[in-house]
RNA sequence: GCGGACGUGGUCUAGCGGUUAUGACUGUAGGUUCCCAACCUGCAAACCCGGAUUCGAGUUCCGGCGUCCGCACCA
């Protein structure tokens, strides 16, 4: 056994033990890839999910959604997910292996993710195509792997074909109309969501990290692709960013730079996304993750989807290795115009103002529909809209005019009259870009964990701590009388009672057995701070603080450790 | 999905056809103790689920579920 898995399964065992992180149904024989948080870690994920929020709701353009998480077929068939999640798999009878079967044909057809399983089975078989595993053409037929939840929408027969969204992404995407008008047609603006995700993996593994019910929050973030997108970045000069750039042509190595300089390189390709890469780093680093252990890779241009322009995800380190936590693309305008074809809407378009208004004076062929229609029936329709798109005005009467589907009509003068037109065009409307931070919250809070977990020892026992950063910590502060006796049980619970006056302080209170063991269970699930009711706190009020990191102690009043803990930390104290 | 290993109190584990199912840690009730899992005395707490073989199954067999590893799949 490595120690890597060593130190799985210790940390493992503490959070079952200590009420973190535990399989769910277990009492019922479990199921892979579901988890519970328990009393400590929902604490735990809810404070994490709060710092993600004021993160971004604290730059000012950013607003928070919260949509459905049963979503209708057609929302999933225009994302691209439907297809997308639909792949086919076959298995090789010889063998037993296993592969996505589009890969297998890609050789022999263009547009290999649009076969059906029949017309795979086929190619398969017409051009014996052999099993990369074991070399033997045997295939069973084709199965597809829809990898989201199914369900129907309506209790009766006939309801609605809908599924629980694989990502809360199309959540902003649809309710982009409330969100443009809330910020009055002002790009750039952004719009987060903090929720569950859902997708029926083959073979969830590796504990927390490949989950099917899962807790992501994304950010969708619009811009107009004509303005220059100018961050300061300067915040960030001196901080090594380890990056692994797009090989194109090489192979990938490791570079660290500045997020600017790698934006001045052209490392980064755009600078809405180096800017989110430099404060999805902030992110992290502020609650608590080791920025030795976090570090951005590009996705190769076969590997990035198809509409993304740049895309990097943060990985973390851990006891799985390196392991995607957050994907920060660029998506182009690709999701907005995939739900406008869909639906026809012309909501989903923000207006830009030219700089200079555009002054239309022109002549122009208009149809004379009384004449046009019955002329030419139902062809009348295409020959309006060619003639309105026609650049030149035509000098003589009849002429020829070819429609959109490659016949000509003849035209003659009682059919169109020519008009001047004389507007003002002031801007257009047009496709917001979209820049899209992702965020798996389940690993980050993993990894947070992980980087915090300390086995070290005292007295040669094996002792606990976990390290995590005061803006995660479950509770802030335990509260711990040194017996539960001569009162100072009675003044522990009274603090207790006072400290949860403050807004955002969990505490608790513990009394049972040794002072010590009391500050090791504190230590395991990473209090930061343990306040100590003694015999000293019976004639004057004061208590003492122990901070969970070196296990150093003062002694302060009650006031002063109030006023700390409002003002929001106790470090200030040491 | 395939192959292999495994599944015993909250956690870690002993057990190899017949035991009152080991032990430790944790928890808890009390005692003791003036700050780091101390000590003493009690208490609570388990054989993943189903079927089969057997007089008798935690133990053998079959199936399911789950965990871990490899293959495959995957954000």
């Amino acid at each position: 056994m490595t120690s890597d898995s060593d130190r799985v399964n210790s940390l493992m065992s503490m959070l079952k033990r200590r009420g973190i992180i535990f399989p769910a149904f277990s009492i019922h024989g479990g199921i892979a890839g579901l988890y519970d948080y328990g009393p400590v870690g929902g604490r735990l994920l809810r404070k994490v999910q709060q710092q993600w929020r004021e993160h971004w709701l604290s730059k000012g353009n950013i607003v928070e959604i919260d949509s459905p998480t049963i979503t209708p077929e057609s929302v999933l068939q225009a994302s691209g997910h439907v297809s997308a999640f639909n792949d086919h798999a076959s298995e090789c009878n010889s063998c037993n292996a296993i592969f996505r079967s589009d890969h297998l044909v890609e050789e022999f057809h263009q547009n290999a993710d649009s076969l059906s399983g029949p017309e795979l089975d086929s190619i398969l078989s017409e051009n014996s195509i052999s099993c990369p595993s074991c070399k033997n053409v045997d295939w069973a037929n084709s199965r597809p792997m829809n990898l989201m939840f199914g369900t129907k929408i309506g209790a009766t027969r006939g309801g609605r074909q809908a599924y629980m969204r694989p990502e809360t992404a199309q959540g902003m995407f649809l309710t982009f109309p409330m969100i443009q008008r809330h910020f009055r047609n002002r790009l750039p603006y952004g719009a987060i969501q903090v929720g569950k995700g859902y997708r029926n993996e083959i073979s969830p593994r590796q504990g927390m990290i490949r989950q099917r019910e899962f807790n992501m929050a994304e950010l969708e973030y619009f811009i107009d692709p004509n303005v220059d997108a100018h961050h300061d970045l300067s915040k960030w000069n001196g901080i090594n960013f380890q990056l692994i750039p797009d090989p194109e042509n090489g192979e990938q190595k490791n570079i660290n730079m500045d997020i600017s300089t790698a934006l001045e390189q052209n490392i980064v390709r755009h600078p809405t996304v180096a800017m989110f890469m430099a404060e999805t780093y902030d992110f992290l680093t502020n609650i608590g993750a080791d920025p030795e252990k976090i570090r951005f890779r590009q996705h190769e241009s076969d590997e990035m989807a198809h509409y993304a322009s740049d895309c990097w995800d943060l990985e973390m380190h851990g006891s799985y290795g390196w392991v995607e936590c957050v994907g920060i693309a660029h998506r182009g305008c690709y999701d907005l115009e995939a739900h406008e074809n869909a639906t026809n809407s012309n909501e989903l378009r923000a207006w830009r103002d030219f700089d200079e208004p555009i002054e239309v004076d022109k002549e122009v062929v208009s149809a004379i529909g009384s004449i046009v229609g019955p002329a030419f029936r139902q062809r009348a329709g295409q020959v309006t809209q060619a003639l309105a798109e026609l650049e030149n005005i035509p000098t003589s009467f009849p002429f020829e005019l070819s429609l959109s589907d490659g016949s000509n009509v003849t035209i003659d003068d009682s059919m169109v009259k020519v008009v001047r037109v004389q507007e003002t065009i002031r801007g257009e409307w047009f496709l917001p870009h979209v820049v899209e931070p992702a965020f798996g919250l389940d690993r980050i809070i993993w990894h947070l964990l992980d980087h915090g977990y300390e086995m070290t020892s005292k007295e040669g026992e094996e002792y606990l701590i976990l390290h995590l950063s005061e803006s995660v910590a479950p509770y802030e502060v335990v509260v711990l009388p040194l017996f539960e006796k001569d009162g100072m049980g009675q003044i522990g619970k009274e603090l207790q009672t006072t400290l949860l006056q403050i807004n955002g302080i969990g505490v608790y209170y513990d009394g049972t057995r040794s002072i010590g063991r009391r500050y090791a269970r504190a230590d395991e699930i990473g209090v930061p701070w343990a306040v100590t009711i003694d015999y000293e706190s019976l004639e004057d009020g004061s208590v003492t603080v122990r901070r969970r990191d070196d296990q150093s102690q003062i002694r302060i009043s009650t006031d002063d450790l109030i006023q700390h803990l409002q003002s929001g930390s106790l470090a200030s104290v040491f």
